[in-house]
DNA sequence: CGCATTTGACCCGCGC
DNA sequence: GCGCGGGTCAAATGCG
């Protein structure tokens, strides 16, 4: 009876505490799957303690037993429960060192990659994992490719960051033209097969006026995604092949400001909304306002960076003085905030934050190239439901920001912010989590002081709501010439 | 009343 | 040269 008792309260602290994903999932199939009643109790004794211990206070002192014996339980208890911890933060240990291993090796693949870069028509792909996203790249069928998605295959998080680059076909004039022309039909030729994904697909059109084009995909209920910016609209159209109408937006956070959006909803998932933005910003982009295009902009900058300079990587502090990407994610905006954000920070630190526009129009070297960062949404997110920005944070790339940009109508509509405020209180009152999380931290940080020197307060919830979740592509490709 | 959105007309480039 | 399609303009309309 106690012992059932017991078992369900132990259930209950394992949802609780669901932060290690897999590999605390994988401790729970093997109490379950071992009869062992010795364990069983031990185990129960680590993870029941509080109750017992309660429960037993209470008996003791209603029949009177001494005060050291109180004590004694307690401590016993506490032991006991500092035991289970430390089993959990081995767990997490280990998967964080796996995720940087991995980090590491493609890093260095990276590196090699780089090395046998040729300046013109390649293609460097870049991806954070990457599974559910069928890149059309892929049809070239490049080894390095298959090589990195094998390994992004073996995560269980679904963390992993693979780094790719290979060259480009060359291509006859008429062929560029078919592409150029229905560049968007390709984009949703991606969606497609990607199941639960979000994206940013950049890409530099026009060689003569520096003009950027930078796609951004996300899952999104509203009409648009909240960037940050205010847009006006100025049309709408029906385009071909597609029922859904495209909408044209100009900014008009500045006057004279030549930047313009086109949103569409993706034909394949109506769920999914393209957003393609193009021009560039004459003002600075509102502080915090987004998350999105700041890592548009860090994919932008790396590119820049990358074509500018080749001896500089992805290796952190490779170019100094760029504040690191983190600073712009909260939570809440970053589509995969995850113990991978030495990662995002480390990339960002040799890319900079600079508004993407502006650097893609302010370098010679960027027109011709195509760039994409992609997201995709593990799909096994049992953290979704609970935790939904982890499935909508593109949705919302602006939430908890701070900014004082938000449109009043083109934000997130009401339900979704309703939810994510209960969520969000739901997590910073569970004790549980936050000790989670931070033996997760700390045991990180002991472990790899080199990655985990940026922690910041983002980075704490990035992780704590990471689990996972979300996987991201960065890529970039070679030229698209329009016109 | 002012501002944003809607929507049909118009413009322009490209392909045939 | 013509038609098509994407993109933009601007008057009409709606909303706070």
């Amino acid at each position: 009876m106690q012992l059932k008792k017991k078992k369900r309260e132990e259930r209950i602290m394992h949802i609780d505490l669901s932060l290690g994903a897999a590999a605390e999932d994988e401790e729970e199939a093997l109490e379950e799957g071992d009869e062992d009643e010795d364990d069983e109790q031990v185990q129960e004794k680590g993870g029941e303690i509080i109750i017992l211990g309660e429960g037993k206070e209470k008996t003791n002192q209603s029949y009177g037993k001494p005060r050291e014996d109180l004590i004694k339980d307690e401590l016993g208890l506490l032991k006991a429960e500092m035991n289970r911890m430390k089993e959990e933060n081995k767990l997490l240990r280990e998967v964080i060192d796996r995720t940087l291993k991995d980090y590491r090796e493609l890093q260095m693949k990276f590196a090699d990659f780089q090395q046998q870069d040729e300046p013109k028509e390649h293609i460097i792909s870049l991806s954070l994992g990457g599974e559910g996203i069928q890149d059309v790249n892929r049809a070239s069928g490049s080894k390095e490719m298959k090589e990195a998605d094998q390994g992004s295959d073996d995560n269980e998080l679904g963390l992993s960051l693979s780094l790719q680059t290979y060259e480009r076909d060359d291509r006859n004039d008429q062929e560029k033209g078919k592409e150029l022309k229905s560049w968007q039909p390709t984009v949703d030729g991606r969606l497609q097969t990607g199941g639960e994904l979000s994206a940013i697909t950049g890409q530099t059109f026009n060689p003569a006026t520096r003009k950027t084009r930078v796609s951004v995909r996300a899952r999104c209920q509203g009409p648009t995604m909240n960037d940050g910016c205010q847009w006006r609209k100025y049309g709408q159209k029906v385009a071909k092949g597609n029922p859904c109408p495209r909408a044209y937006y100009r900014c008009t956070v500045a006057p004279g400001c030549p930047v313009r959006k086109q949103v569409q909803r993706c034909l394949e998932d109506m769920s999914i909304l393209v957003t393609t933005y193009e021009g560039t910003h004459n003002h600075p982009l509102p502080v915090g306002a987004t998350a999105l295009a700041s890592t548009a902009s860090a994919a932008a900058n790396f590119m820049l960076l990358n074509e500018a300079n080749p001896s500089s990587s992805l290796i952190p502090g490779s170019i100094p003085n760029h504040a690191p990407l983190s600073s712009y994610l909260s939570p809440y905006n970053l589509p995969n905030p995850s113990p991978h954000l030495p990662t995002m920070n480390s990339f960002s630190n040799s890319i900079g934050y600079s508004n993407i526009f502006n650097a893609a129009a302010s370098s010679n070297d960027v027109h011709g190239r195509q760039l994409s960062l992609l997201g995709s949404h593990h799909h096994h997110q049992t953290s979704g439901a609970k935790y939904p920005w982890a499935m909508s944070s593109l949705s919302n790339p602006s939430i908890g920001g701070g900014s004082s940009w938000l449109p009043s109508k083109e934000a997130w509509n009401s339900e979704e912010e309703k939810s994510l405020a209960e969520n969000v209180s739901a997590i910073a009152s569970d004790p549980k989590f936050t000790v989670a999380v931070a033996a997760a931290i700390s045991s990180f940080i002991k472990k790899d002081g080199q990655t985990g020197a940026t922690t910041s307060a983002a980075q704490k919830e990035g992780e704590s709501s990471s689990r996972g979740i979300n996987k991201w592509k960065l890529e970039s490709q070679s030229p698209h010439e329009k016109r």
